[in-house]
Formats: structure tokens, sequence, C-alpha cells
DNA sequence: CTTTCACTTGACACCATGTCAAGCTGGTGT
DNA sequence: ACACCAGCTTGACATGGTGTCAAGTGAAAG
């Protein structure tokens, strides 16, 4: 048409990110997905060469649309080290719900597909880093607990705060959204503040 | 033979579980299974209807042959809550290695397969029940932190035993298993132990 | 000696991904 | 007005795994 290429590649994303959206990741097609945008299954070929390229390109264009970075960031400006913890809980857990259609079919082929498990381990690994920053902050107030050393106590944090376990509270064991971020803070609260300052 | 078909469902099963502990889980496919039990891919057939039939099964004749039942019930046998959720800690999560290659190959299958979906949650439910034991013991002891009904103590133990943790605990963190169980300890401690107490 | 059980052989349907070749169409440069 | 080309379409086909089907084999058991 008369723009290059970007309309119908953007019409693929919108239309990959809603049908994952709508079935949780699970049991979307090529053809599904190139019905959905209107054009051929091989058209979906000449945008994306494999299915796992396109959830790739999906989860990049979703952090674009819902604007991850500058939400995950925000939690930097807090000023002690437990506010911090907190807002950092706040941003990436009430973040996981909107990325959770897409990141579960990612995990999905995330064992078969070197591609997704590499955009799968960086995505994690930025969120490791906000995990490490709440750490830090709190090392640097005094309030860590000297149970754990900084790099431990940041491995549980991004343990904690796992998509999976995100899905296992909320999904598996009901727990609303809310519920949710609440356990979550008072969790890393008791496990990662030292107790002679709560 | 002799005996009706027990000696290569056996072989089988045994087979299934090799090939599954070898390769974590991933990409085992039924003539792997059929070359190695030294049978036609179709001889599976006649005894496991589907894929995730022979895999339901395998796990099944895993918790037989590492005695899995009497494991986790040993942990009942504790005197104090606290011993008891700490025995519980140390008998699940030092089963968890054990039977994670087959874990992880019905994990896979969850999402395109009832009956494997029903396996797993199945034997998650029977893991809950020591998670609700061991909480109930604390809550008998007086030791339970007020901050968590017992409901949602035992939800929060339950994910934080999850075969997924443990996993990215391990494997993404290289934790030692050493690490992994002492770690869960203080964490349940810290958790759910009431800080009066400790 | 026939029946039957446990298995074999080999062909085939199905389904999803990914490939290939040829053709159509509308806007562009000359 | 012409050919060109980018961006798509149509339809056929390869691949790889699961699961099905039909016919056949071989040995033990009646």
């Amino acid at each position: 048409m008369s723009s290059n290429n970007t309309e119908t590649r953007s019409r693929i994303l919108k239309s990959t990110l809603e049908l994952l959206e709508a079935a949780q990741g699970k049991g979307v097609r090529m053809a599904d997905i190139a019905r959905r945008a209107g054009i051929s299954r091989q058209a979906l070929y000449l945008h994306f060469s494999t299915r796992a390229e396109l959830l790739v390109e999906t989860t990049f264009y979703l952090d674009r649309i819902r604007g991850a970075e500058d939400r995950l960031v925000a939690s930097r400006t807090a000023q002690t080290g437990i506010e911090r913890l907190e807002e950092f809980i706040d941003a990436w857990g009430n973040y996981i719900p909107e990325i959770y259609g897409a990141g579960k079919a990612l995990l999905a082929v995330k064992d078969t597909d070197d591609a997704a498990a590499r955009a799968w381990d960086q995505r994690m690994m930025d969120m490791r880093e906000g995990c490490e920053a709440a750490i830090n902050a709190l090392k640097r107030d005094k309030t860590l607990s000297p149970d754990y050393a900084p790099n431990h106590a940041t491995d549980i944090l991004w343990t904690l705060l796992s998509v999976r376990n995100w899905e296992q509270m909320t999904i598996e064991c009901a727990w609303s959204q809310k519920k949710y971020i609440k356990t979550l803070k008072s969790l890393a609260r008791r496990t990662f503040v030292s107790t002679a300052i709560k």
C-alpha cells in the first residue's frame, strides 16, 4: 500500500495480542491470527518468519503500548528503601495481568524455541533489575535484614514476584488482584526488612 | 507372555521415566519411548491410549517407586508446629528434584490435555494438604502469625513450595538444593511464625 | 491343532508450522 | 502509456509428531 508495510504489521500485532489475551495464551494458531488481521496465512510469514518471532515481537509491541518502561522506572523515585520496594511491587504486580496472555504464550514455546526463551529471559532480567534496585535501596538505608545477602535477597524477591506465582495466587487460589498486591507487600516486608526497624 | 501385560507395561513406564529425567521433560516422543522399551511404537498404544495418559501413569509409577506417600506423611509425626512445618519443607522440597523431569513433562501438556491437568492438579492438591496440616499445627500451638488467616497462610506456603519456584531458585538462580531448603525454611519461619515467639 | 494373546509391520489420516511458485493489483518513475 | 515492483493472494506441498487401522506372526494354552 502507500506506506511500506507498517500498517499491516501493526494490524497483525494487534490481532495477535487480542487473540492471546482472549485465549490466555492457549491454542492461538497462525491461521487464526491471519484471519483476524484480514490477510492470508502466508502473508504472515512475509512479516514474521516464525510463530515464535511473532510472539516475541508481540510482547515488544505490548510493552510499547502499555508503557512498561515508564511504569517500572517510576518506583525508583521513592524516598526510602521500604517505599521503593513497595512501589516496585505495585508497579510490577499490577503490570503482570496486562501481559499475562502474551507472556503465557511465550512461556509455552520457551522450551522449544531459543528466540522465545531469550526474549522471555531478557524481560525477566529487566524485571530482576527492579528487584535488585529495591534491595539495594533497603541496604543503603540499613533496613535490609541481615539474614540475607543482597544477591540472595534479590533472588528471593525475583522469585516471589514471578508471573507463575501471580498465576497460582490469583487464578488457582482465586485471590483478587488487590489481595495479591497486599500479600506480596506484606511478604516482602516481613522477609527483607530487618525486624529491628519494623 | 505368562503374566498378562504387566511386564511390558512396567518396562514402558521405566523407560518413559528414564527419558523424561534425562531430558528434563523436554521433547520426549512416543517413538523414543518405544525404542527404549524395546517394542514398536504402536505397541505403546496397546497399553496407553494417549501420550498424556502415559505421562500421568508414569507419575503414579514414580510415586510408587519413590514412596512419596510415606515421605510426606512422615512430617506429621513432629511434635511442635514449627518442627512440623520444617519437616514438611524438608520432605517435599527434597522430593521435587526426584519428580522434576516427569513433572515438567506433565506441566507442558497440562494446557492442552484435560487428563494431564487433572492429574497434576490432584497431586498439587495432595501437597497442599501437607501445607494445610503444617499451618494448622502452628495454629494449634498458637505460633501462627496473626497476620494471616489459616487458609491464606496455606495458599502462601503452597505457592512458596511450588515446583516452579524450586525450578527458578535452583536452576535459574543456580542455588544448591541445600540452599533452597535452608532459604525456604527461613522464609516460612519469618512469614508464618508469630514474631513474639521467635 | 486351533485359538488367543501380545506384539509387529506398514500404511495412513490429521493437524499445525513453514516453504515454494505463480499470479494479481495499484501506485510509481520514465 | 509503459513497464515495474511492492505487497499481497491462491494453492500445492514438505515435515514432524500423534493417533488409527488392518493384516500378520509366533508362542503358549486349551
